[in-house]
DNA sequence: TGTACATCAGTGAACGCGCGTTCACTGATGTAC
DNA sequence: TGTACATCAGTGAACGCGCGTTCACTGATGTAC
């Protein structure tokens, strides 16, 4: 996230440089220790070494920032997501939705701030909208469940007729583990657990959709 | 929620009679209406019609507020189960996790406000804990997933070999998908596709699990 | 039945805090001639 | 190559807001004798 320095020491120059991409890191920052809530704008400036106000030169108020720090969130998903898919790409029929579970539930893990952050209330990661959502391929995290789901009707794992609206059920299912997982009554479970009960809900995905 | 007036009406009496109650009902109408941040304590005590700090008498801080909220508002959930459990009693071997299902999408889209402050971040739905999380059979809403999923095993719908821990399996699915429709990308569908959707993931559950 | 007094459940006033946002400004930069 | 000037990207100071919480208080209630 470009040189964290300008973060820290004051600047020698009046103008910053990159002012509006050094706020978004910042918010990045905040949202990944604290979720939506900790993005504050003024914490952001604050980190930026610049005064409160400066940052409605770029963004036009706090929820612009959020709303931005949001989009990258979902953008760092979908990149983990496109990798563990290329890891996966020579297994069976199942393996792309396999492949998309276990990047989602790790993602949820590893980074539970952003992954909050990522489906807050706000905006439509499914809906197009700004490229900054997708990850290289140009896929938002939607549209690769799609893809792996696709798959699995070419590999006979997936009737036809089951294909449309898949995704919505396949999701549901490993977004609310995540969920308990990550703030419901499954929180004082360990990795270890939360892996194992993961492997469980991939199987019943496989098998019940 | 005992008396509404009391929260609008100024008292005749110096005391109030039952401020711990009232402040209770406001904080419960505070998350219907936005969630746990909406639960604030000042309006709360503006709503029983009495000066900030005499919430102080009744509970511990802002949070112990919260917390007692959150363990109503599992109870109304708890409740809202309990209904569609008796509801379904004659069904089939599947009918109770069905009506679990069933019961917890239709209160995460009709109280979406409760919804989401039982679920919010801190204190542990599963642990008995209060008895005020319970509905009228005593059970919160995890045990009487367990019942229902008891009843699969004894219908001979559910291996007993996969019994323990399908709690969290199942729960999953529908927590899930009430989240993506609360505050999630399927936020836009309306509540006959998100019930739709339900029913595929029950379906799903019940040949899945 | 009446009085003294401890306890309880409110009031009144104030605190410090951090927030988002607005205003008028000034230093730095880029462009036209 | 040098100068005038518009534009851009920051500064400085302040605003009003609502929040949770603390303090010393007082009115009302219940209990002992």
């Amino acid at each position: 996230m470009t040189d964290a320095a300008d973060q820290i020491r004051p600047r020698r120059t009046y103008h910053h440089g990159d002012l509006r991409q050094t706020l978004l890191d910042a918010g990045i920052a905040l949202a990944r220790g604290g979720g939506p809530d900790a993005v504050v704008l003024r914490e952001a400036t604050r980190r930026a070494g610049v005064v409160p106000n400066a940052a409605y030169r770029h963004f036009a108020s706090r929820h612009a920032l959020l709303q931005a720090v949001r989009s990258a969130a979902l953008a760092a998903l979908a990149v983990a997501m496109e990798k563990e898919l290329a890891r996966w790409r020579d297994g069976g029929p199942s393996a792309s939705m396999r492949a998309f579970g276990t990047a989602y539930l790790r993602f949820a893990l590893t980074e539970p701030g952003l992954f909050r952050t990522a489906f807050s209330v706000p905006g439509d990661p499914e809906a197009g909208g700004s490229p900054a959502k997708a990850g290289r391929s140009g896929l938002n995290p939607f549209q690769l469940l799609g893809v792996a789901l696709d798959r699995m009707v070419d590999g006979g794992m997936l009737p036809p007729e089951r294909r449309p609206g898949a995704e919505y059920v396949a999701w549901s299912a490993v977004h609310g583990l995540a969920m308990l997982v990550l703030e419901g009554p499954l929180r004082r479970f360990t990795r270890v657990e939360a892996r194992q009960i993961g492997q469980r809900v991939l199987d019943m995905v496989e098998k019940g959709l």
